[in-house]
DNA sequence: TTAATATTCGAACCGATATTCGAAAAATAA
DNA sequence: TTATTTTTCGAATATCGGTTCGAATATTAA
């Protein structure tokens, strides 16, 4: 029998295993990752991670699991807003930027893990492709939408998705400053990038 | 002794195997890529492998070291024409561009692969640092030049190389087409963006 | 041909590290 | 308190994968 305490308890363990994991993975990038260093830095026997999780990949998939479902969550609300598209699709990347500008480690952590993790990632799509597939779905419509109505440049829409994927990318994570992108300068960025069409 | 023609065939064996790890790192990842998976690729015996190069991360900077080196030789003859720096940035950007449509794969790697290797990396600043390190001077000076001359919009120069670097990226690399990005594409989405302020 | 040199590779070797085992300790229930 | 359940972890164990060894084979030189 687990009483609720419990249960909340252990919750809490978990996430300190995950974040533990996030911060060793930070520093030793995936390669240098071991369950010794997440457990030492969880301060934990390295046994007891297995009590909690029941291997390595699965600490890094629930990583993913849980961060895409934030991003989900967090963006889902804003496109039912029903504003222009265009506004629709700079609101929801503010959304994430300020997501990334809270916890930076996790989201690069998010954006760039799938590219490294061949092994992991394609197994029987887990659960966290499905919101990052719903994700980028949304994107691409708000684009094409905007497009017909004119509020963006006419540009093939998968290209104009990955240029502007690309520039968040560039803009949050490239380069080596510490100070995070305020939400100023990037609307600035994606606007100077998408013009003013259908200017708000 | 090593005869004329020795030598040349010893160095088509090391290029069978530098491209096969080249493949393998495609398929499997940089974690997912092992000496057997190389030597089956190249069909050599894994010991062989170790007849050409000392180590397996000699392989992987050996790949980064030639590659980074053809990207600065086919850089700077661009560089030193002399036009206006919004002209040389894109030419620039093209050439670059051409190279990565005749290898997709080999630019993708030296582009992500620095991200991957903690390890590999640091190293007493590898050859390959170098011309990495030149080519992006190159590029920031461009940008500071082509600002005071009001050819590009006006912000903070470091950022627009973050920019303009991840809007790249996004192009050649994010998605999973396999046409290649074509140079017209290409300048049409980095003048859209870079907007046409000093107009040639 | 014979000797020397260059090349190849199967079979260990070995360190690192993920995972398991079994028993102790701590917490909870009776 | 005693019994039961939950949590912890030190100490194996197992595996994977880079590297080395030593002997075979092929190639070149004399």
């Amino acid at each position: 029998m687990i009483s609720d305490r419990q249960a909340k308890e252990r919750e809490v363990r978990k996430d300190q295993i995950l974040d533990s994991a996030l911060k060793v993975f930070k520093i030793n990038g995936l390669e240098g990752t071991t369950m010794d260093e997440i457990a030492k830095h969880a301060d934990f026997g390295k046994a007891t991670l297995y009590y909690y999780f029941s291997s390595k990949e699965e600490i890094f998939v629930e990583l993913l699991d849980r961060g895409w479902k934030t991003i989900w969550e967090s963006i889902e609300p804003v496109i039912h807003e029903n504003n222009k598209p265009k506004d629709t699709f700079i609101n929801a990347l503010n959304v994430i930027g300020s997501l990334v500008r809270n916890d930076q480690a996790l989201f690069e952590f998010l954006f760039t893990a799938p590219q490294m993790m061949p092994t992991a990632l394609s197994e029987g799509k887990p659960i966290w492709k499905g919101y990052q597939t719903k994700m980028y779905g949304v994107f691409q419509g708000l684009l094409e939408e905007g497009m017909v109505k004119k509020e963006f440049p006419q540009m093939r829409t998968d290209l104009l998705m990955r240029a502007i994927g690309g520039l968040f990318h560039g803009l949050f994570f490239l380069g080596n400053e510490k100070k995070p992108m305020s939400r100023e300068t990037m609307e600035e960025f994606i606007t100077t990038f998408i013009g003013n069409y259908g200017t708000t």
